[in-house]
DNA sequence: ATTTCTACCTAACGTTTGTTAGAATTTGTA
DNA sequence: TACAAATTCTAACAAACGTTAGGTAGAAAT
């Protein structure tokens, strides 16, 4: 009973948030007031705070979850004993995956995320230059061990982020590109480049 | 003397819409205020109207001007008759260079646009849509002319262009990579890939 | 049956927004 | 120096913003 209760709680504040992240995605975190939000989830505006503390908050929750859901599986990638090209190839497929199952939130986090409070801002950018550093030692590991081309590891991170981030701006099912095509696509395009060889 | 007193106008006119690319790019288009900008500009927020219709205007200004110029640069490269591999490094420096010398403009361009005013904001789409696939159009002759690998050139030109956009958002020359480091690392991770061949 | 809690409501607050009207001032010309 | 045009000013507008205050209906607990 008392989970059940929380329960619905729980389902209301992730209702808002998903509505949320809806609208900043698509008007903005500054294009979207707190009266759009409540329209799309059925009250009134004032009531919206009932449920969450400020609309920076929603903002945070939103940033933050996905920042650390992808810091999360970037550790798992570390600890695991796969050849550094499989690694490759299993975050590249996570974000993917990432972004076709979470558009609107991945799309505000790395949209919005200058909107954040002062403080959140600060902790925010030293989450993401963790995640950058981190991907880009791994990446320098690879190149030691032979695995991968002795690119510039810094402007390859940036350019597999970049190109990951960007789908979900433009990939939309219709296209008929599916999204197995659209990893696999990917991969290749990141891992063999377009030059014929 | 005519041509001066045009010149003293449109110099106003530059410096506003220099100001206002930097802000937006920072604080986003609905984050900024026209008291903002005055201030950047060194005038009262009304006096703005002086030299401009409206805010919205201001973005316009900003994201046509940045649109019709990579256009006119990729009716250049149709045009040209160097070999494809080629003509796929011209665009990448391009970008490159557009993004360290118009940082701001271009920034806006890519993140403000869905805040253009309806009519407005169709053309512009379209303008986008035009330039995405006459560059694809390119990728696949060049496929044909077995000159670049035979990828899917769709998401070969959004990988392309995702990477070319975020530059400007990582890129600071004290990251201790040159203008022309970067340019050569993006040219040869984008053509050659990371992975060892 | 009464009290407590949950989840929403309406009314309204002070602030900030883009913008207009119209006066004041600076600048260039004769 | 005087006139006109170009440019910026102050004052103020209605609208929209995030948010607070305080109340209400219904469910749950005692």
């Amino acid at each position: 009973m008392e989970s059940l209760l929380k329960n619905k709680k729980a389902d209301k504040l992730d209702l808002i948030l998903k509505e949320a992240a809806k609208l900043f995605k698509d008007k903005g975190f500054g294009g979207t007031s707190m009266r759009d939000l409540a329209e799309k989830v059925g009250m009134e505006a004032p009531s919206l705070y009932y449920h969450i503390g400020s609309k920076d908050e929603i903002l945070e929750k939103i940033c933050f979850d996905v920042a650390c859901t992808y810091l999360s599986h970037l550790e798992e990638l570390e600890l695991s004993n796969e050849p550094y090209l499989d690694k490759m190839k299993s975050l590249i497929r996570l974000h993917v995956r990432m972004m076709i199952s979470n558009g609107p939130e991945v799309s505000v986090t790395n949209h919005d995320w200058k909107y954040l409070s002062k403080e959140k801002l600060v902790e925010f950018k030293e989450l993401r230059r963790l995640y950058e550093n981190r991907l880009t030692t791994l990446i320098e590991a690879g190149i030691d061990a032979e695995e991968l081309a002795p690119v510039n590891a810094t402007v390859a991170v940036f350019t597999l982020l970049s190109s990951l981030r960007w789908i979900e701006y433009w990939w939309k099912p219709q296209r008929g590109i599916s999204a197995k095509e659209l990893e696999n696509s990917i991969i290749t395009i990141l891992l063999n480049g377009i030059e014929k060889n």
